[in-house]
DNA sequence: TTTTGAGTTGTTCGA
DNA sequence: GTCGAACAACTCAAA
């Protein structure tokens, strides 16, 4: 050891806590490292914070990835002579109790963006040696600016700016550590078991899966990106959202395995396309760490005037899958059996949600929190205020997706609607998109009688649309009237 | 300061 | 059936 240390502070034999968060890995883990760095022992720690498992956005769901992932986490570490401590409280309370327990000198972690992350770390870190490293993003939020030194409001002028700066390659990859040094401390708390666990088969939560689904995507996959990552039949996507939400692959993995495979000629579209989705997901971690305010309010301002319809009853329709429009409900119905679904799927039960049944965006954004996985407070109010028009860099309000086209676009033969919807299954292919034309014989071959196996469509999309487009209009308008009010005001003054 | 070009993912209508 | 225009200005970013 040549560190040197000041003999005020705690003995050079002190252990370091490594305070686990959304960094549930081994590999290329740059809190597990700088925290081993200093080479007297290292205690790994999660702190189950109840704040975050019953607020309004907490999720079941995520809550059993969550544990079932610490688990795992725990046997790796075992494997290499260490384990987890864990405990339920406030993290300020934990960590202080623990720290002197185990007389530790420092606690290390990785950096979490969110506005609630950032004032618990700002007053972990005013009472107790906080060292924040790495991020759930490859760059910082605010390395990324304008010339002016101001954020970027726009994806594709942030896009370049991001790829100007150095990409990493596979040789900054941290290994796992062979064996990590750990103190003795007192005993934690056993990680709580589920009483009906979410069925996690098709996302297992070890970070073995999630390293050998990188791999796999980007050795085949990855290729077709660009044109079947938007088929709601194909696995054309990597699907390892959930694993990236909570650090089971690191964001520098990802993007060295993307730029290997684009370093194949026929792969290269493909994993720049990709590139550009986990682009996005820094993108909108930017946004919420500049704008805050998007947790509650419409990016643009004016779109907070919107009317909503927000009937209970029809949002408990589009929550349970039954609107009547197949593609929405196999979604929603998919999102809620396994709490994941397609990025074409999200934008379009949005897209329904929003212009079709005229509910306020922030409803939708609070039930995909209650069920994805992957549920980011970030990406997914971008991507709400995206489809709702009303967000930066929004989609133009009057890009309404009708259920039916992207149906037959994005599921041609109905093989997703068919998976998830049962009801459906005999239904001729003629039909799949739009049950309820079918003639009442054809209905009763197929086993599905509408009204009764499966609903009418709940609204007229043409007619959903147009009033939509009224609101938005109304919503403008009201924002011209204050503007004008505003300038002939201020020319008064003048 | 002014100007210029551009802006994830759609739909509908009429020629 | 295919194609281009309209949908509506507006704001952002950069030169």
């Amino acid at each position: 050891m040549s560190q040197s240390t000041n003999n005020w502070t705690a003995p050079a034999t002190s252990p370091v806590i490594w305070w686990i968060r959304r960094d549930l890995r081994l590999h290329d883990n740059q809190a597990l490292h700088a925290a081993l760095a200093r080479g007297d022992g290292v205690l790994p720690c999660f702190i189950i914070d109840p704040r975050l498992m019953h607020g309004r956005h907490a999720s079941p769901k995520r809550r059993a990835f969550l544990l079932a992932a610490l688990g795992a986490l725990d046997a790796d570490l075992r494997a290499r002579g260490s384990h987890l401590w864990v405990a339920t409280g406030d993290p300020l309370a934990v960590l202080t109790r623990l720290r002197e327990k185990i007389d530790a000198r420092a606690i290390v972690a990785e950096a979490d963006y969110s506005p609630y992350a950032r004032r618990r770390d700002g007053q972990v870190a005013a009472a107790l040696p906080l060292e924040l490293v790495g991020g759930p993003t490859l760059r910082h939020p605010a390395e990324v600016r304008k010339a002016d030194g101001t954020p970027y409001t726009v994806f594709t002028p942030f896009k370049r700016a991001w790829l100007s700066l150095p990409l990493p390659d596979r040789a900054m990859l941290l290994p796992a550590p062979a064996h990590i040094p750990t103190p003795a401390a007192p005993p934690g708390e056993p990680l709580p078991e589920e009483e009906a666990p979410h069925a996690l088969a098709p996302f297992p939560p070890t970070e073995a899966e999630a390293r050998r689904r990188l791999e796999a995507f980007c050795a085949g996959p990855i290729a077709a990106y660009a044109d079947r990552r938007n088929q709601l039949d194909a696995a054309g996507t990597s699907r390892l959202s959930p694993y990236l939400r909570f650090g089971l692959i690191s964001p520098r993995a990802a993007f060295v395995a993307a730029g290997d495979a684009a370093r194949h000629p026929e792969a290269r579209q493909g994993a720049e396309v990709w590139m550009s989705e986990l682009i996005w997901r820094e993108f909108y971690t930017a946004i919420l760490y500049h704008f805050p305010r998007v947790l509650r309010h419409s990016f643009q301002a004016e779109y907070d005037g919107i009317q909503w319809k927000n009937e209970a009853q029809a949002f408990d329709a589009w929550c349970q899958g039954h609107t009547g429009y197949p593609v929405v409900d196999a979604a929603m119905r998919q999102l809620v059996a396994t709490g994941w679904i397609h990025n074409r799927a999200r934008m379009l039960v949005a897209s329904f949600l929003v212009k079709d049944l005229l509910i306020d965006w922030r409803w939708g954004e609070r039930f995909f929190m209650q069920h994805l996985l992957d549920g980011d407070p970030a990406a997914n109010n971008g991507g709400w205020q995206w489809t709702a028009g009303v967000g930066t860099d929004a989609a133009p309000y009057f890009r309404i997706f009708n259920p039916t086209t992207q149906g037959r676009k994005f599921d041609p033969e109905g093989r997703f609607i068919r998976r998830w919807l049962p009801e459906l299954a005999a239904v001729p292919d003629r039909y799949i998109h739009t049950p309820w034309e079918m003639p009442a014989t054809v209905q009763a071959q197929a086993g599905c009688r509408i009204g009764q196996d499966y609903p009418p469509p709940m609204v007229d999309h043409a007619f959903a649309r147009q009033r939509t487009l009224d609101a938005y209009a109304q919503a403008r308008a009201q924002r011209k009237i204050k503007t004008t009010v505003r300038n002939r005001v201020l020319r008064i003054n003048e």
